[in-house]
DNA sequence: TTTTAGCACTCTAACTAGAGGAGTGCTAAG
DNA sequence: CTTAGCACTCCTCTAGTTAGAGTGCTAAAA
């Protein structure tokens, strides 16, 4: 894609458009501009510009006799070089920091919290995924005997987050072998991340298999099935403010928003989404076509990703109609995200 | 409301309407009830007899020269009296079976299981109420330090299910004494229903405090918190097939699903309709404009509790519109109500 | 007494035609 | 380079018309 160069005036009229249709939803026509320019210009002149804005890929007619609406490149444009400044506002920004650093909950809960205020602040679609395994370091190792060989066993990662699967032993063990167990892998393998404690539980067990005794074998191949298995437990996808959407539908993005309905039910594929933007930081915009999964192509994403201490762990976004306000969902996507990093240190310090 | 009596042939058509209605979702005219009925019989005849059922409220028409819609009670009719004797067919019970009897999850992904069979197989909204707290039978406490002042309180129950809050303490412990409290808790009221739990912390409480050591005091007032707490824990909701109900939406029911996605967003109320049904056995159906919801007015409503060995102890059920398939989500609905049951049992066995 | 054919009537959905209006592109003058 | 003027396009809204489905009523048939 060839780098588009604009002069100022062309700027400032692509901006005025697109703000403009952001704001009704409806086609702008060049008197509209004409308006609300602050140095007087005919409608005229602004055609001239919007002729040449269309010619470039920037605007487009619904038809013939209709003003221009943005295009993907358009809005593009606009998000990477027109974005007027924004800061969320200071009372906005208190509410995120409360709501994110008080709750009494477990990981979960701040996650949820954190989808509904991106839901309820940007009247979009909220998104959070929850931290990616690969980064999640772990804590302690339980055991509990629920009946006969049903174990539910479970383990907690350092910020709080809680997995469990329940396991059909073969065997019968009691309670307090299975704590001793529990106890065992907790001292050997706490403080690692889940791929070293993997690492470290395959280490184990090929060492000389005499210098543990028979319950602490078992205790190691239980773990390895239950570390195994992490890859896939689904990380959490917390997903907020459905009705919002639906509120902005036309009813002809009906079929749309079946699509994506649909889309949202697997969950799978919005993980794999937002981790994308695991590897780069800052927040990212994907705009309508740019969008990797057919179904979102008339909608745009506003994300980011939020950290542990040391690396980005999971991510977050904004999920709305094209003609969203890309400037507040910006600046609210990455405040929410910066608060989600520091509850999340709060939490393991 | 007055016990409707009707005779053999209204019955008949009241019964044809419905299915018809239910079937194409458009208002029936006499000319299609009399070339599907049985033994022939001609238009005007129906026409007299569908007079009669709109007089008793139980049919009305859209407009003068429309054909006949089943009013409310026309559904409750036919829901009462009608309902064709439908059993869900052996292959999706084992279906049903399967899928929730090999699951190695937890509590939460059974239950989730659960609302996706009922979304899937019925192609309506899925429900699932977690089991209320009052009837969790105490398995396990444990108090795990997370760092500082944080501790991750967490009980699990009978079945697997799992609690957890984090609360910030006033004075630091080590994680030796707080696996001491929680070993204490555990013991002392393991195998009791969370109401039982609660009278039996202030009764410990009560007891002359020279009786406990400082820690086994705190270990009594932390327990006191995580119950007393535990009436608020909303038990879990899980929904399922959003977008089933968008499907079958009409272009101007937007308004209403709109409603309807923003009542959902209140998963309490969702909690306390659904809960209704732990009084009473059976499946129940609530019609459009019986229901205590009025953004649930133009929908429907099939459900039935589920249990542990004893009692009552969650609901789930199927929501759609109106003109759904009654006698396949009666016959779905208490299949997977049973089948809950029945891996309920096995769980705590 | 019950059923049915016939008929006038009602109301909707779908189509057509025309008026009004918003907005454009082009041209020529400032 | 800007702008006024103008012809043109195309959408939207309204009103009027038609076709069709379905009804209720009446009177004849069973």
């Amino acid at each position: 894609m060839p780098e588009i160069q604009l002069d100022k005036r062309a700027r400032s009229i692509l901006k005025a458009v697109v703000s403009s249709f952001i704001h009704s939803g409806q086609p702008v026509g060049s008197r509209t501009i004409a308006r609300a320019y602050r140095e007087p210009l005919s409608p005229a002149s602004v055609r001239n510009v919007m002729a040449d804005l269309e010619g470039l890929g920037l605007l487009c007619q619904p038809h013939t006799s209709a003003g221009r609406v943005p295009t993907d490149r358009g809005y593009r444009y606009y998000v990477d070089s027109l974005l007027p400044a924004q800061r969320i506002s200071s009372s906005e920004e208190r509410v995120i920091r409360e709501t994110l650093q008080e709750g009494p909950e477990d990981l979960a809960g701040l996650l949820e919290r954190a989808s509904l205020l991106l839901s309820r602040l940007s009247r979009n679609l909220g998104i959070v995924v929850a931290p990616v395994l690969s980064q999640t370091i772990l804590k302690h190792v339980e055991f509990l005997r629920l009946s006969g060989r049903r174990v539910l066993t479970l383990f907690v990662s350092k910020s709080g987050a809680l997995h469990n699967r329940i396991v059909q032993l073969e065997e019968e063990i009691s309670q307090a072998e299975l704590t001793r167990m529990g106890n065992f892998l907790s001292t050997h393998l706490g403080g690692k991340t889940l791929p070293q404690v993997r690492k470290e539980l395959l280490h184990l067990m090929s060492e000389d298999t005499a210098l543990y005794d028979r319950l602490l074998q078992r205790a190691l191949s239980l773990g390895a099935w239950m570390f195994a298995q992490s890859e896939d437990l689904q990380s959490g996808v917390y997903i907020e403010g459905a009705s919002n959407l639906l509120d902005r539908a036309g009813t002809q993005d009906l079929e749309h928003m079946r699509d994506l309905f649909r889309a949202f039910e697997d969950k799978h594929r919005i993980v794999q989404l937002l981790n994308q933007c695991l590897t780069s930081d800052g927040v990212q915009v994907v705009i309508g076509s740019e969008n990797s999964e057919p179904e979102l192509r008339p909608m745009s994403l506003v994300m980011a990703n939020y950290s542990n201490e040391e690396n980005p762990v999971g991510a977050l976004g904004v999920l709305g109609p094209m003609r969203m306000e890309y400037a507040r969902a910006v600046s609210l996507v990455d405040a929410i995200a910066r608060a989600c990093t520091e509850a999340l240190r709060e939490r393991t310090n």
